[in-house]
DNA sequence: CTGAATCCTACCGGATACTG
DNA sequence: CAGTATCCGGTAGGATTCAG
């Protein structure tokens, strides 16, 4: 059976879901578009992010371009991750879903109540 | 510094970016916006979706009122989803990210491999 | 300060079987 | 056809420890 392209399992939408479905990347995306930040200081704007988790998406932003990061040799040694202009058309796009959200939340969040409501009653 | 809103642990970004995340949701809410489908046919058109999933999600997606559910008493029953009003402006906001992803997929797709290959020389 | 490595657990999600 | 229920393995990711 062929699959339309838009919905085969290695197309481009796929491919961009894969790394915006990454909330910490979106989110640390979000940061370093206002302004460049340091490992730690990222580290306590995002609240609930672990340490781990952290390295790890700056490794695959870093890997797909969409952030630099740049070591000084100081002591101890300080590095600072800084959004591309890749980066940035993508967070551009990105960000239209935070006015989405904005917008609408008030109402899904309404539409679960009634939904849960309903349940209930049943 | 006092944490922005923007990035505590229950902000509409991020009750959003939590939706988004789920990418059979997005897929679907795609495949939704082109046509009301059934159970089944969702099951088809999206690749590797098991009925579980499928099931779960379009559960989800109709407690967030982004999709309407249709019951028909036939024999054997009908069901059929529908994207909503409001589902149509998420679809739309979302479709956005195809658009980035089809015109810089390649772009972040060299800059892996530079990166990978950066890394093997090392 | 900026990580990498290890361990360990919770949960996601696939496979299968059953129902109205 | 349109689901729900159960089992169960793989993995994402948190906690902790160590290193440059």
């Amino acid at each position: 059976m062929q699959l339309p392209d838009a919905y085969s399992a290695n197309c481009p939408t796929r491919m961009v879901l894969d790394r915006i479905a990454d909330k910490w990347a979106v989110l640390l995306l979000g940061l370093l578009a206002r302004e460049p930040m340091r490992f730690n200081r990222l580290r306590r704007e995002v609240e609930g992010l672990s340490q781990k988790m952290l390295a790890q998406t700056l490794r695959s932003l870093e890997r797909d371009g969409l952030v630099s990061r740049s070591a000084f040799a100081t002591v101890p040694v300080t590095v600072e991750y800084a959004i591309t202009p890749l980066g940035r058309t993508l967070a551009d796009t990105v960000d239209a879903l935070r006015v989405w959200a904005e917008s609408h939340m008030p109402e899904v969040t309404a539409n679960q109540l009634r939904y849960d409501a309903e349940k209930a009653a049943a």
